[in-house]
DNA sequence: ACATCCCCTTAGCC
DNA sequence: AGGCTAAGGGGAT
């Protein structure tokens, strides 16, 4: 199957949009790219204006899936004009040209995001995939094996102890908690999409493990709040050095010199980017992130894992 | 080889 | 409020 796409109107560019690090559960091989989402199996290529791509289990509409899931619908020319307002950001947007924020299952997401608390990507995409093999359901695509990634009550029921075999370590029991409300029907990350955005995040920070830089995860990157500005180590360093003009002085350098930042540190580097880029903020924190984190990381996992 | 630091942070204590 | 610390283990330096 396959969808035509206009570069103009819609770009798209899947090493960017898959490879930034928003995602856990891609990778690539030559043209294409391999992963999980939704349930299924995707194998997905973009080969000039054609993006083409192949679901297993077939069934159900696969391109509007494959349309939501890469966010189709969101007008990037627009959002790059819109938080193009100075030069660090355009080296940004030009550098990463057709990098999509992608819309992730809320559920998944929010395990996900929990999981990667004080550990890099390659150890977060461990972690997931892990999980996956041993908990979630196993599909074949191209006669190869993949693992759609748990339901809620497929970890609830867990072992902690395997949990921790799958990398999770302190996470584990946090995990185990979160699937359990989840599973109970006491807590629906899918119903936080209806829920007033401050409402929303409030609701995932009480979750164990869940504070302001996983809720706005969550936010970001399942939940359409396209304004959510999640404040990491990387994200904090660049908004401090390239803005400083936006902050006290000795705010920066307090908190540059600081290992963590207080929640009161983390709502005035968000609250000033949201109102510097505007209601497509979280647009700009990804470019952003990606830019400076390429820039300093030459590693490419050449790995090549025997299923996902 | 080996030590050390870092990691898309949170929670619990003071 | 805000400062401090601990928490797997793997990868980078």
């Amino acid at each position: 199957m396959e969808i035509r796409l206009d570069p103009s109107v819609t770009p798209l560019d899947l090493n960017h949009t898959l490879g930034c690090g928003q995602v856990f559960r891609w990778a690539r091989e030559g043209d294409w790219w391999y992963g999980v989402a939704g349930g299924k199996a995707l194998k997905i290529g973009l080969f000039g204006d054609r993006l083409r791509f192949q679901a297993s289990p077939t069934g159900g509409d696969t391109s509007h899936f494959v349309g939501r899931y890469f966010r189709l619908d969101d007008d990037l020319p627009l959002i790059a004009s819109e938080i193009n307002r100075d030069e660090h950001i355009d080296a940004a947007l030009q550098a990463f040209h057709g990098l999509r924020i992608v819309r992730q299952e809320p559920w998944e997401c929010l395990v996900s995001y929990a999981c990667a608390t004080y550990k890099n990507i390659p150890a977060v995409k461990g972690m997931i995939h892990s999980l996956s093999r041993r908990f979630g359901e196993r599909i074949t695509l191209e006669g190869r094996p993949f693992h759609a990634f748990p339901r809620p009550e497929d970890l609830a029921g867990a072992d902690p102890k395997e949990l921790r075999e799958c990398g999770l370590g302190f996470r584990a029991g946090r995990i185990l908690e979160i699937a359990g409300l989840v599973a109970e029907g006491e807590f629906d990350p899918e119903g936080l999409r209806g829920a007033d955005c401050e409402a929303a995040r409030r609701r995932l920070m009480s979750l164990p493990g869940v504070g302001p830089k996983v809720a706005d995860c969550v936010l970001l990157f399942s939940l359409d709040r396209l304004d959510a500005f999640p404040v990491d180590i990387w994200v904090r360093r660049i908004v401090l050095e390239s803005y400083p003009d936006h902050f006290e002085q000795s705010f920066i350098e307090k908190v540059l010199n600081r290992k963590s930042i207080t929640p009161g540190e983390y709502r005035e580097i968000g609250s000033f980017a949201r109102r510097y880029f505007g209601r497509y903020a979280g647009y700009a924190q990804e470019y952003l992130y990606h830019y400076k984190r390429s820039s300093k990381t030459i590693s490419i996992s050449l790995s090549r894992p025997s299923d996902y």
